[in-house]
DNA sequence: CGACACCTTGAAGAGGTTCAAGAAATGTGG
DNA sequence: CCACATTTCTTGAACCTCTTCAAGGTGTCG
């Protein structure tokens, strides 16, 4: 698998501020185009012959960089495209009238974001980037159309969708009956599992949320994470260096995350 | 609108033990055909030709009956269909482990089960009836063939997806950061619509689950749920017995419920 | 009519929140 | 490159909401 971006697999803790996917390579260096694309195999639907392939190829129609803390799209924009994440991490939100807001889920390289707006063509959250990104653009008109003629690509983003579903009803029991310790542990084993899927450490990780953040997501208060990252530090299952995560007994937290995933 | 199933809309509460859609049409009086349904502006797709109407009438394979506390599809079933509801009215739930479960969703005549199935073949909750029910089988490698084919029934489709996918994130929402007022008041709410744009009224309702499914599916415990059913009676906001509601002051629950909604 | 499921209500208890203060890391500008 | 401002994180103590445990009431169905 030779290509750029998530090359320090396995050492992700050494780059600099501890960059998941480094940034540091040529920009542009390969035409837009999927079957070239290292994350093929992730965003994209298998067993493809060379012609499919090719049509594949027409789906992306710019990438678009984003800047850390700023929006990919916000709450209420008009809907046009889905977004491929080349590198990069982004967190999704939705926000209440009053202003409470809720973090819905965090995305890295090979997911696809923005599905939520193909229902009313507006985007109902925002979705930014929690470090410098690169995104494909997709105009989801166009993904229609391949996706007629190309039944594999149909199938895919029908599954695409269907995972985000069941994803979210794993959340859903995570936040309707699990207690704090149970939801800090399932997050952290089901963040190892997809940063392992993509060649990194599964015993070693860099947050890239702050706690408030992950607080919003498991539906707990900052000071309940931080807390409770404590105790787990206490108890040997993790060693905590602010936004620096070691697992030292995965399987400790495998028991305290009984139910299953949140993925 | 001359058709069987909802017909004494507005009414829900003066049949038997509270039925919301009667069941005591002639089965299969009519052929098993979308075209024919009155239920089709819930489920199927709008402004359709005639040939294209008549291709629909394809996916439907055939109607089954679900009777009440007996389930649609398994945990773990293999993923064959989606199925429409067209009479009756369901939850879906998923387990954990450790014998916890977690109501992701009510659903009722005209709304679509099952999407969760699509990403492994495999269902990943159970569909159960909360009353005699009766749906729609429609077989998804036939919903593929005619998504092909026909535009808009594709992107009914991703619709319909996207449409779930935002709920699920509405429900994140509720259950992330809302209070047991403000969870039960958005509950009452959703219903009330929902059962509204079936021709219902917006001020009664006949809840078809317990106040233990109610709590499962908002993160509280039944006697939670319970008390504060009795506080909004207190407070004349609603009119609670047993499962007869009515909403006297439904201002106020919009107020209790200010996060927007939990569809 | 009796058995069973479901609902209500009270009292005690626990888990998480809130408020507050201080420490650590990060970023900025001189 | 250092000093300062800012953001983020940690920890303590009091408080509050929801849960747990328990008992009794209500409704339903065979």
């Amino acid at each position: 698998m030779p290509d750029p971006a998530p090359k320090t697999a396995g050492r992700p803790a050494a780059s600099p501020r501890g960059g998941l996917a480094p940034l540091d390579m040529k920009p542009h260096a390969i035409k837009v185009a999927c079957s070239n694309c290292n994350l093929r195999e992730l965003c994209m639907p298998l067993g493809l012959n060379a012609q499919e392939m090719s049509r594949i190829d027409e789906l992306v129609d710019t990438r678009r960089k984003v800047k850390r803390g700023t929006t990919l799209f916000h709450d209420g924009d008009k809907f046009t495209s889905l977004y491929a994440i080349r590198t990069g991490f982004f967190k999704t939100c939705v926000a209440s009238n009053d202003g409470r807001d809720q973090v819905t889920g965090f995305q890295m390289a090979g997911e696809i974001v923005g599905l939520d707006g193909i229902v009313n063509d507006r985007h109902t959250c925002n979705a930014i980037a929690l470090e410098d990104a690169e995104v494909c653009v997709m105009p989801f008109e166009r993904i229609e159309e391949l996706s007629r003629e190309v039944g594999a690509l149909q199938h895919h983003m029908h599954r695409i969708m269907s995972r985000e579903i069941v994803r979210e009803n794993g959340v859903m029991l995570l936040l309707g009956s699990m207690r704090a310790e149970e939801r800090l542990a399932a997050f952290l084993l089901n963040l190892t599992q997809r940063l392992h899927a993509r060649g990194f450490s599964a015993r070693e990780l860099v947050l890239r949320m702050t706690r408030e953040e992950i607080g919003s997501y498991l539906g707990l208060k900052l000071e309940t994470v931080s807390r409770t990252f404590s105790r787990f530090s206490e108890d040997g299952i993790v060693e905590v260096r602010q936004r620096h995560i070691r697992i030292l007994d995965s399987a400790a937290l495998q028991r305290i995350a009984t139910p299953p995933a949140c993925q």
